[in-house]
DNA sequence: AAGGTGACAGTTT
DNA sequence: TAAACTGCCACCT
């Protein structure tokens, strides 16, 4: 009986909030580093798609260190507050100008490095 | 059930 | 060089 409604998205979504919960304090990643570690490089869109119910998943995702290739705050705007993104960041080290994260690239956290893909 | 969508990424003009 | 277009694939209505 009662069926469990939120045993639906298993498969792909998952594992995304997983892995962005995974995100060290600080790093940031890119929405396609995330695809390409789940196997589909392909779907980036979706780990962005995914992150629209990241903020009914428990424990809560940091969808704040998810930003796309660019080092651009893309899903700022999907916050409750549009500097909340930027501003979460800022407290956890990273410096942000113009939606755009400085030294990106040495703030950046791959997945499939830091996690050592056997 | 089928079509439309998108918090991207890569390619082309 | 920068801007614009297309591909993509799993989710949503």
């Amino acid at each position: 009986m009662a069926k469990l409604k939120f045993a639906k998205q298993n498969d792909f979504f998952q594992q995304v909030y997983q892995l962005v919960r995974l995100i060290p304090k600080g790093k940031v990643t890119s929405y396609g580093a995330i695809a390409k570690y789940l196997g589909s490089a392909k779907s980036s869109r979706m780990v962005g798609y995914a992150m629209n119910n990241s903020h009914v998943q428990v424990p809560p995702v940091p969808a704040h260190r998810v930003v796309n290739r660019n080092g651009v705050l893309t899903g700022k705007h999907f916050f409750a507050h549009q500097h909340e993104m930027q501003q979460l960041l800022e407290s956890e080290g990273l410096i942000i100008e113009n939606d755009q994260i400085q030294n990106f690239s040495d703030s950046f956290w791959n997945p499939s490095e830091a996690l050592q893909l056997y």
